[in-house]
DNA sequence: GTGTTTTTAGACCGATCGGTTTATTTTTGT
DNA sequence: ACAAAAATAAACCGATCGGTCTAAAAACAC
């Protein structure tokens, strides 16, 4: 159990970043064969199908990137310093993503949108638990007082997710942070929005 | 020449529709052969490679995105009301694009980012011709006064694309036009924010 | 330490990949 | 109408595709 589970790791590591860069139909497993330097069985020995390692793959990456945003928003308490951080995660890390090739959620959803059915519901649902936690964020901001109760925790959310990829887009295709700068100047400003004004006491 | 430029017409147009669709290396010489209804022959007759024809066909779906907004702004006047049309015409076309498989930019972009230098010198030509577009729009506005003259006309035109193509990214994921519409309204904001203001007449 | 089970290497499979070649057909200029 | 030229069909190429299978090797339980 344990040996197999070590070299699925590795295989789902590599896998992560050769996908991630070079998309599913662009990577061979003859790729993952050459970068995991395990044979055709070590590998079919633990996946199914180049399908299954991408699905795999797919949800490691997701996960590596959420942990890192994690690890600089834990620790902050107001809403907004929160969704600021992330925006500086992002400005950092637009052109050096946690994953290499950018990000896996983007990538995955612009190659599977017409083609495979299951990487495409994984990147659905992955951004649909993005989504989920833009809006917690803002809700409890909202019970607190530290965020406008007028504004739409769904819709903020969505205009969000959507300029970070478009900014990660820009990035990646340029390999240069530099694109995000204005890209991160515009979330800075939404976010800044998000404040209560004086007519929000009532 | 004649009969030889419609067959090639014809591959180009075929071809823009799969590669948009299902990207480059999801597409196969085959695929094009099949769609197109031609021999191998009839193909490589016409382009020396598969490279060769993602180009052309690269060129022909942006052109085909190009027309059809130049179509709806043309006539627009004000700058302002020019952007708010391209707005419009995105909301309308996110899940529905001109080409099939959403923005040839997007598309080409991510999957070429890391890959075929070719593809991704066109799409950071592509990003550059858009970008001059909107800033060359901006700076007239600003000498006639219809526009703030606070604002960068680079960073805005930055702003503005990588909003855009985040949205269609939603939008094409989920098949559905509804995920562009917060969007739309954070673009039509942006766009409200370039009005000359009072502190604006000097 | 030994017998069992799990994991791995690598030959092998038919299908398909991008691309070439040759023979034939179609178009074209006159 | 006819010769020259251009365009097309289809067989064919070696390489690689995703995946299977068997036999050797490694890990494991006791």
């Amino acid at each position: 159990m344990s040996k197999a589970n070590r070299t699925r790791q590795q295989i789902v590591e590599k896998a992560a970043s050769l996908f991630n860069k070079r998309g599913y139909a662009g990577t061979s497993m003859g790729d993952i064969i050459k970068a995991t330097g395990l044979s055709k069985g070590g590998v079919y020995g633990n996946f199914s199908s180049k399908e299954d390692i991408a699905v795999a793959a797919f949800l490691h990456a997701v996960e590596q990137v959420h942990q890192q945003v994690r690890s600089r928003t834990r620790v902050i308490e107001h809403p907004i310093d929160k969704l600021k951080a992330v925006v500086y995660f992002y400005k950092e890390h637009a052109a050096q993503p946690p994953v290499e090739g950018g990000c896996p959620i983007q990538n995955t959803a612009i190659e599977a949108d017409d083609g495979n059915l299951l990487l495409r519901a994984h990147a659905i649902k992955a951004v649909g638990i993005w989504h989920t936690r833009i809006i917690q964020t803002l809700e409890e901001g909202q019970e607190n007082g530290q965020i406008h109760k007028g504004i739409s925790p769904e819709t903020f959310a969505t205009q969000f997710i959507a300029t970070i990829e478009g900014g990660i887009m820009l990035a990646q295709l340029h390999k240069d942070s530099q694109y995000f700068y204005p890209v991160a100047e515009l979330l800075l400003n939404m976010i800044g929005q998000l404040q209560p004004g004086k007519d929000d006491i009532a």
